[in-house]
DNA sequence: ATTATCTATAGATCTATAGATAATGC
DNA sequence: ATTATCTATAGATCTATAGATAATGC
């Protein structure tokens, strides 16, 4: 069958996500992309000009995804804690569609090979802790959180979070859900960072 | 020059870590290893049957200097929250020593190839989590810190904050003390499990 | 005599290119 | 006519094996 470059383009970028997930994203290889999809490995090649072209393509669909999902949380609440929870909530949701992203994190392909792939997931980690740094410092105006933690090392522990059940869900063979968990954990750590009410 | 083979296993092992921190866990390979000790490719494979059996051999010696370090750091101190300043402080002193530890927990070696090193570890993150969670229990029943955080989730915030350092500490490319920062953190998160003084 | 290392190489795997072929859309 | 895909293959890289060689230690 064939397809129009766009689609086939997005069936690739996607191909990639699901076996990056499946066999580890250093072991994507162009050959392993194709069988999947069913046309020949030299095929690639007429829509990526080199595997880092791919690679970026993939980071360039997996950040934007995630800009939505944070921008979508953002607006559909206002209290400033319950934008936390929402924007947190679509990251957990994010990980879990994209389950490899924690190993893509971490994989040669973005840590040796690929300086642009490393950027722009440097890009959206600090965007997402900006998000959380600009709640956390209005929740705190609001009387609603703890002045004596600064936004900045408040919004850390909160990606730290985040971070450490995509850890212990990606190592423990994803044996819960990623986001029930992570927002039962949230509501540990913000009730210590809650101001008193008793 | 010729050495011992006790001695060569221990160089292989040592330059597997050094070439994963500078090139990646699975760039590692046997040629690169023997390239930076001086001896032939072949060589190595007199010391290890396969390479599966040198990652296992780099586990194991990684695993031992945790465990010895975590041992050392909890008989040096009685109270609780020292304790798990020590066994933490420890532990971002191993990752300091071997900063390829972040990009080894998410190798391809080590989720898809090589089952027993995973297992690995799991087992030394388990082993780190109790250590944690039983000196959080202990400051509870010592009114040190909060009782309403179970010790188990409140040991789950710690690990993650370690994590999470090491992780910025990683995609940063090591711009600051990971040992100083992992500890003011700490500090920051120790400050809300405590009980209020005031 | 034992054993660490070397030379040489098989066999597998991977990215990328060159040129041919066939399906699509004006 | 355009363009997505295919066949064939070059060239690089990697693990592992077989058999020879040379250094070490009793």
């Amino acid at each position: 069958m064939r397809k129009s470059s766009d689609l086939r383009k997005a069936e690739i970028v996607d191909t990639v996500l699901s076996l990056a997930d499946r066999i580890g994203p250093d072991r994507v290889t162009t050959g392993a992309v194709t069988a999947e999809i069913g046309i020949t490995q030299a095929a690639l090649f007429r829509h990526f000009p080199t595997k880092a072209a791919l690679w970026q393509a993939v980071a360039a669909s997996v950040a934007e995804a995630m800009t939505r999902a944070w921008d979508a949380a953002l607006t559909g609440h206002s209290l400033p804690v319950d934008r936390i929870k929402a924007v947190i909530a679509a990251q957990l949701e994010r990980i879990a569609a994209t389950p490899a992203l924690p190993m893509l994190l971490f994989s040669r392909e973005l840590n040796v090979e690929n300086a642009e792939l490393r950027m722009a997931f440097a890009g959206r980690l600090m965007a997402f802790h900006g998000h959380l740094r600009r709640e956390i410092a209005a929740g705190q105006q609001q009387k609603a959180l703890r002045t004596d933690v600064a936004p900045d090392d408040a919004a850390m522990l909160l990606t730290s979070l985040v971070q450490g059940v995509a850890i212990r869900w990606t190592l423990g063979a994803r044996a819960f859900p990623i986001r029930d968990e992570g927002l039962r954990m949230l509501d540990v750590q913000l009730r210590l960072l809650a101001t008193r009410e008793a």
